[in-house]
DNA sequence: GATTATATAGACCAGTCGGTCTAACCCCGG
DNA sequence: CCGGGGTTAGACCGACTGGTCTATATAATC
């Protein structure tokens, strides 16, 4: 198999063509969709030929989007639990969350949404790998929220119900944000959610 | 129009070319996106050659989208001032509303989304009439929840910010919805943004 | 009935789609 | 020097894309 060796330590020339693929296609489907982003213009995006892709995802663009789907939903997971170690609780982790969310958004002038979500708007669900890389991204996200809330203190039923609905509104805010091109959704929603969450802690 | 109008599928309503082509769009729209959905599969969904299509709508899929989009738009505000008109109060239409968005997936087995969002997230945001559209749908949206909110005594200004974030965590709760296979996310944003907006109010 | 707008009908177009396939490359142990 | 994986390279395919065009049918007006 391919060495896992080079890390991410270098995004300049020498990661691996699947990796350049995966990166592509994450990019491209956050700004244009699934359906809309062609095979094409992933390939020209990474700098590989058609060969290299369906060598690496015999199932074509639903392979790499599950691939897509997987690295977004890593990259997040570690940012939220960074954020939760840098801000100590659910609350702080969640503002700090929608403010890199925010800037993220503001620093491709709104044409970079989640790349999740659009896949799972374009997917019928259930059927591909996709549809199923799209569910596991959302219970991912969705469990390192709830685990941080119940961290301070909320029983663990409602922490899962607050990290859902955190979950739902910050979604909801990325789309709202692209649409107006605004950050201001995102910065919103975050703010409301941590606040809910720390009305909900014990000791109030 | 058509007085008896024995056309193939919807025989039942003479409704026009025009009615039949943003019906059948916002259908398709709502189950697999913008990009995915072919003008023939729109065309043969509403039984329309493609003449009728550049008749009505000399932008082409923009301009249908446009109008598939603003016709939704107008649905669900309808929706909703029912909604508030049946119940009463801002919280008590939100949940209705929930509940009513919740038997939609349910019934369509989480097919058929939000066909705003979909559109959303892969049109450049800015450029087209689609753009345009949906800005102006999410927009009338959230007047009509921050309207409703406010006539319960709410300030203004705190009126619109729970308006916002309720539409952010509806809208998210349909992805998660349609991700998940179950309506329970709407349900759970729909009553804690209830929630939220009663606790708001002045009298509590 | 004649004339004029409105609307239907679909053949046709150049371009692109996702996907398959063969040829060759690169770099390894021998 | 040789094979021979793993990988790159891109020509090629049929299907389909959104869009244009001309011809015709229907409705309304004179």
């Amino acid at each position: 198999m391919t060495p896992d060796g080079p890390e991410p330590d270098t995004a300049r020339r020498p990661a691996s063509a699947r990796d350049r693929l995966i990166a592509a296609a994450a990019r491209l489907f956050q700004e244009q969709g699934y359906a809309a982003t062609g095979l094409n213009e992933i390939l020209a995006g990474a700098g590989a030929p058609k060969g290299s892709l369906y060598h690496y995802f015999p199932d074509g663009k639903a392979g790499l989007a599950a691939a897509a789907i997987d690295a977004a939903a890593s990259l997040l997971e570690t940012s939220l639990s960074e954020a939760h170690r840098r801000t100590g609780d659910a609350a702080g982790m969640v503002e700090a969350y929608g403010e890199m969310l925010a800037g993220w958004m503001e620093a491709s002038h709104f044409r970079r949404g989640c790349p999740v979500a659009t896949v799972a708007l374009e997917v019928t669900p259930g059927d591909d790998a996709a549809a199923q890389a799209v569910r596991e991204a959302f219970a991912r996200w969705r469990a390192a929220l709830s685990q941080a809330i119940s961290a301070d203190g909320v029983a663990s039923q409602r922490a899962d119900a607050l990290a859902g609905f955190t979950l739902a509104a910050i979604e909801g805010a990325l789309i709202l944000a692209r649409a107006d091109a605004s950050a201001e959704p995102v910065r919103a929603a975050a703010r409301e959610a941590a606040a809910l969450i720390r009305a909900a802690r014990p000791q109030g």
